[in-house]
DNA sequence: TAGATTTGTTATGCAAGCATAGTAATTTGA
DNA sequence: TCAAATTACTATGCTTGCATAACAAATCTA
């Protein structure tokens, strides 16, 4: 089995250079790749932190730091929330409202620009197959019978 | 566009949980995805780092300090290339060669449990789409007219 | 062929993943 | 009902991407 034949090989590779790409645009106002998806995520009645995680897909743990910059440099603040008290949601200011928008601009370009060279119909089978790589990680290694 | 049906959002959560796997399996025997990626990459006559950063699509200055890392472990060692003196030729050492076998079977495993569930077919399409979608990639911004 | 540019590498600081550990709030259950 | 377990988060150290800067070797060019 070669490298070139193997999916997380392209995985890593292609993600690498999408990754680089947006963090190249973002830093033309600011921001990295990773904050541009927080912002992206973040909705206008708060979203609690550990929500976020899943939604980024990313572990809890990963965020605390990310959040005290974004908070030091005013995109976003916390609140502990009404309810569950252990629990804290993440607003966005009017600063991080207008990064946002610039975040998802980034997003919608891009994805814009691979839909005008890539079909609808080639675009769905790859979603679809790499959601079922996605289940198929988290479940691995397979329960040894 | 919703989160859910651009391409970016799932290479990147994708690759995040094929990474953790990875990392998770090779912690078992001490080394990591990116240290796994890069002994599968040297070869017994020696890579140079900058053929290393290319097999590897990452930066050449990513990888000095993982390299002195590697050397300090007893995986590998440098040598100043015959040729071009300004070129590093990098080699594995017997302990290098036993983990780099280690880290072959875990990508072969993993690639292999996923050719159990998706067919050739649907691999092969998902491979030439990464490849089409990583091009396109390196293209971006495309010129402004 | 000397000077300028390019190329290959290292060092270093930042960013953002992970893991582990610790605290407080909540939930469970004997 | 109260002690134990779980859950939500924060702090911190490690890893490995990036970018920038520095330096030597190689190449180009006037």
């Amino acid at each position: 089995m070669k490298q070139k034949e193997t999916v997380d090989y392209f995985l890593k590779v292609v993600w690498q250079n999408v990754s680089n790409t947006y963090n190249q645009v973002a830093a033309g106002f600011g921001i990295t790749q990773a904050i541009g998806y927080m912002l992206i995520n973040i909705e206008a009645e708060g979203t609690a932190v550990s929500a976020l995680a899943g939604l980024l897909g990313v572990k809890a743990t990963s965020l605390s730091r990310m959040l005290n910059n974004m908070e030091e440099s005013g995109l976003i603040y916390r609140e502990t929330s009404e309810g569950d008290k252990r629990s804290v949601k993440v607003y966005l200011t009017p600063f991080g409202i207008e990064k946002r928008k610039l975040a998802r601009d980034v997003v919608i370009s891009f994805n814009e620009y691979l839909n005008e060279k890539i079909s609808a119909k080639e675009r769905e089978q790859l979603i679809s197959t790499l959601e079922k790589i996605n289940q198929l990680t988290l479940a691995y290694p397979p329960a040894k019978k």
